[in-house]
Order: structure tokens, then sequence, then C-alpha cells
DNA sequence: TATTTAAGTGTTAAATTAACACATATTTGA
DNA sequence: TCAAATATGTGTTAATTTAACACTTAAATA
């Protein structure tokens, strides 16, 4: 006789993960939904999701149903909080973690999935999600505004190079306010994570901007440290 | 013929809760730990969990499972993270959302549930406890740390009325420094949601120290708009 | 009545944040 | 060709917030 106890009596339940695909190009930030095609609620936009399996950890089942939709690795995933509600998901009792991933939509060559019929989506303009995924959407997008505050995150989400103006209009659409481009600047520079490269973008104007990229080992060492952003 | 899609191929896990549950007394914050009486383990400080039943949410199990410890009821929880490495648990595959919970201990006139061979532990003597439970504990003291400079805490923590002195023990406790006494205190009444009562309290100090308490409409506001202190 | 102990109380310097406006380079259209 | 239009680039000052700092008071006890 074992005294091991073991759980055998105890409910089993479906578990869930949902991303928060946030991705930032010209346009500005963006989140990535799915069309469902399957009953109910067939035809509705969805977050990406799938459900976690025996043998492969929360972390595990977010990057796989990502790669899934997008085909990208090693993309920037948070775990934000789960969800549990009796009847949130009318089909099955299920309970779903939800993750953010930062994906710069420009700079990776990406197909999505054509399985998926999924569309990215103005945050403002996105249409409403089913089930609680427009709550799981809110909590994402506030985690990612403290991260934004406390960490540097623009690696993730902007090109390899990228103007002063396009880093805070990627601050100004997270924040979802906008910043003095004087301050804005003072603040970035003080982190001493950028370097100035000679090429200038002419994309945006007549005069061009002259183009940054980040100094990977002080963006880094700032990852560690964190900051306290006041914008 | 129906066209909704079932789940029943997928797989389903045990799902548990782990409360990592803070108090404080007159000797400072402490967490509660319960001795396993089950093998692997046995003997070994444990946080107090359960597991998640087919027809409860996540925050009903944990109120559940600390319910059956402490008795109390309405107490202040709020969810960490949720864990899921594979060997987490040795009996089997579980994964567990961590809360937190908040109890004044010297308030509630509560008995802990003797079967659970319970303790309160002061945070730095704390022996280390099984499975990932101390990252449950880290993780959950930051939480908590965050919540004390974005919101008022002292409400849940504290006895109804405490001295000014009780408060900063509270957040040099919580946030694991020392604070000088009078910038606190002009901190904590710019908030101005503390009453200064006239009775004084005469345990620590041969003079007396004014007691407080919480003027629970201006408290119930900062909780709302919240704060953004720096102490 | 001298000593001890924790409580109580404001001011100033330093640091951070917020507010603010004009010149420049270049393209385009008159 | 030159005027107009447009986005870029750049510093200073005021206001606010935070940090540093020391002495007096009340009461108990020796």
């Amino acid at each position: 006789m074992s005294l091991i106890r073991h759980y055998n009596s105890e409910d089993k339940v479906l578990v869930a993960v949902d991303s928060v695909i946030f991705g930032f190009d010209r346009e500005g930030l963006k989140i990535l939904l799915i069309k469902r095609d399957f009953e109910p609620q067939k035809g509705a936009w969805s977050l990406m999701g799938g459900f976690l399996k025996k043998n492969e950890t929360l972390d595990q089942a977010a990057n796989r149903v990502l790669h899934e939709l997008t085909g990208l690795d090693s993309i920037y995933m948070e775990q934000v909080s789960s969800y549990s509600a009796l009847g949130r998901d009318p089909v099955e009792r299920t309970i779903s973690v939800a993750f953010f991933a930062l994906i710069n939509i420009a700079q990776h060559d990406f197909k999505l999935n054509k399985a998926h019929d999924a569309q990215w989506f103005p945050l403002s303009q996105a249409p409403t999600p089913i089930f609680d995924h427009q709550q799981m959407i809110a909590e994402a997008l506030e985690r990612l505004k403290r991260k934004a505050l406390t960490n540097p995150i623009g690696f993730e989400l902007l090109p390899e190079k990228f103007t002063m103006r396009q880093l805070q209009d990627l601050y100004e659409s997270i924040l979802n306010e906008k910043l003095d481009k004087r301050n804005f600047i003072n603040k970035i520079n003080a982190l001493e994570i950028l370097i100035r490269l000679e090429e200038k973008d002419k994309t945006t104007s007549k005069k061009g901007a002259f183009l940054y990229k980040f100094d990977e080992e002080k963006y880094n060492q700032k990852i560690d440290e964190g900051f306290n952003f006041k914008l």
C-alpha cells in the first residue's frame, strides 16, 4: 500500500490558452483576430487560442498556437491572467489563460496561416470578439502599458531601424495619449539605449528623419534594471 | 447533425489553486503555511491549496480553500499567476493558479482549522516550501508591493484603529526597506484617507501614539482612482 | 528629578516633470 | 525660381515632487 495519495477523485477540466497578439506598423498598434469557423458564433472574431495538451506547459501551448497562426518562433510572450467564469465558453466548461505577444508586423516576413482567416485590426477599430476575449484584450493592454513604462519594448515591436517619430508613435498608441515631442526625446535619450545612424528615412517627410537602432547591450541592461517612466 | 464542434478529443488536466496568505500583526508581515500530511514530502511546508471543481470559478475555489483553513469569508484576494511546469507536482500533472490573500491577523477573530496544521511565519523566516511554492510567494510579494504603491491596502491588513507607526511598519515590511518617518507621514496625509482619533495607543510608548482609522469613503475613492506612490 | 523612549513636527535642497516656440531642410506647385 | 507647405530637430524655464535632515515633547521609570 502506497502512502502517496493520488488525485483520482478530483475533477479535470479543459484548459485553453488565448493570445492577445499585438503588432505595430506605420499605421499604429494593432491586434490580430481570427474569424471563428465553427458554431457557436461562427463568423465572429476571436483571439487565437488552443487547448493545453497533457504534456506541455502553458507557455509552450501559447507558443505553439502562435506558431500555428504566424509561423513565428521566439516571439515575446507574457502571461496575463486566467479566466474561469462558468459559462464563458458555451460549448463546454473551459478555463483559459491569456497571454500577450508582441510582433513587429512589417519586419517579420511571415504569412498568416490562411486556414485561420486572420486579420490585423487597429486597436480602436477592432470588432467586439467572442466570449470574454474583450476583457482579455483590455487586461493585456493594461499589462502592455505598464510594461512600456518600466521596460524597453521597442525591440519587439519596431523594425531594426526606425525614426524617433515611430518610437513616439508606438508609445502614444500604447498609452493612448499624445506626448510632447521634446520631452519624449529627452526622456528616451536619457536611457541611452539608442544609436543614431547616418541614414535618413524619407518616407514621411521631405526633410527626412534620422534612423535609429537599439544599442542591444544597453537595451538588455535596461530590461534587467527596469525604469520608471512617466511620459 | 450538429455544427457545434465539441472538445471531446482535447486533454483535460487537474487545476489547483494555491493561496499566498499574507497577514500582518505587531510583529510584521507574515505568511501562512500548512504542514503537508501526505507523501511525497509529508511534513514539508506548503501553501494552502485545493483543486478546482467542475462547477466553480478559480476565485470561488480560492475562497473556498481559504475558508476551509481560516473560516473567513470576504477576504481580499487577487489572482497572481498560473504555474504549469510539467513536473511541478510529482504526483500527477497539475497546473496551479496562485492567489494572494490579505488578512489582518489580530483583528479577525478566527481559528485556524487544526486539521491543516497551519502556522504563521514572518516573511523572512519562513521555511522553504514544496514544489514551486517559493516562486509563487515571490511573485505574490511582487504583486503586493506594486499594489501597496498604487492602491490603499491598509484596510485589509490593519486593525480598525492603528497608529501611524503601525502603518509605516506595514509599508516597510511590504517594501522591505526603511522609510523616513516625516516623509512617510507627509505622503500619507496628502492622501487624506486617515482620520485621527482622540484616543492614544500606549502599548509601545510611554507618551502614547494617536490612533487613526480610515475614512472609508475617501479610502474607497482612492482604490478606484489609484495613486502612484514613491515611498 | 534625571533619564529613557518613542511620538510628533517643517523646512530646504535636489531631482524630476511639464510647458513651451522657432529654425531647418526639402519638396512641390504657382 | 521662388513661395508655400510640411515634418524634423532642438533647450530653457517654471512647477512639482521627492529626499534629506534634527529637535522638542510627553510620560514612565529608575
